[in-house]
DNA sequence: TTAATCATGTAACACGTTACATGATTGC
DNA sequence: GCAATCATGTAACGTGTTACATGATTAA
């Protein structure tokens, strides 16, 4: 249910339509949420059930109308009062590469293999990280009022992705020793 | 889809029941994926009528009868493709405890709180890796046939798990002093 | 005597993914 | 001329979660 919840804050920054969040959570969430816009919509429809956010049509020419979301008061509480809930999950990690390590015995090749290629893309993801994730963070802090504050936390959630995505490698740069050892043998 | 040959790795190595399956995933792949009884009593039924598995009533007394699942040869050649596929997703991280930060900044106090509360969780699932699940990994290998092979690829996915634990914690502590910091200016 | 273990599932719902439909405008 | 952007969604499906139902046996 957090999907809701960011959507929330988000609209606590500024109204939004449903196409905005879907790029906001992009370019800001992405690292440890992903949302679809058909989700998104969903959300909003039952959040506008709810009484959490209002909507308004504003008509456009040349372009499609947009509906403009606004969070409530209603929707403001409950934001903050999810938000300093401290109830931790760690709980639904799915990760299929694992669970290929896992029955990985049989065939220690290509378990090679698909440990380098996730070395790769951990390599790509990390530096990604520099680039576009810091600059559009930056360039989104100064869109928006008190940003300069909210940039802290903000890059806390990319040190976050930094450090497990370096985790992982230096994981993956272990296990391709070991497996390499074990098919010299 | 990665459930279904979670299950057809287990039923690889010897029959079980859903019972057992359920039991066994809370004790080797629960780590990086989580999946409750009546997920994979469902998933055995759709794999039973796709024919990568079949079953057979055992009647016992003084218990609830017994069906036993056993894998297919469609079934352990569905394995084998699927294992050695080297397609990465990284894609569906949804961590609640870091939208809570990214939102933070409302609220600091609060958000503190949340990453010591993380914290302490951390230390105790570090401290669990070791014990139960090293031993159970350990015992769980001299039950099966070449155990000791297939539990160097145990041990990774282990490792994996202390790896991203490990980084998770130092981060949480770094967030915290610089948490605490802002908190005294 | 109380809780845990064994053993099966169903039902309902929530959440996530993929594919599709529409159609003008702007930039290359 | 072509692709991308803006902007809305629906439909169908797949996956994950929660709650419930049944009922004997065994260990604390």
């Amino acid at each position: 249910m957090s999907l809701q919840y960011g959507i929330l804050g988000l609209l606590n920054y500024h109204d939004s339509t449903g196409y905005d969040l879907t790029k906001r959570f992009e370019y800001s969430l992405n690292n440890f949420w992903h949302a679809q816009s058909s989700q998104i919509y969903r959300e909003l429809s039952r959040m506008e059930a709810a009484d959490w956010v209002t909507s308004r049509s504003i008509i456009q020419n040349g372009r499609p109308n947009k509906r403009l979301y606004s969070i409530t008061e209603t929707g403001r509480s409950a934001l903050a009062q999810w938000l300093c809930d401290a109830t931790l999950d760690l709980g639904n990690n799915h990760n299929a590469m694992l669970v290929r390590v896992f029955f990985g015995a049989d065939d220690p090749q290509s378990t090679l293999r698909l440990i380098q290629s996730c070395r790769d893309v951990l390599k790509k993801v990390l530096a990604a990280y520099n680039e576009p994730m810091r600059a559009n963070i930056k360039s989104y802090a100064e869109s928006i009022g008190g940003g300069e504050e909210k940039r802290k936390y903000w890059d806390m959630t990319l040190d976050y992705g930094v450090s497990q995505a370096g985790a992982m490698l230096a994981w993956t740069e272990r296990c391709i020793e070991k497996i390499e050892k074990e098919l010299v043998e």
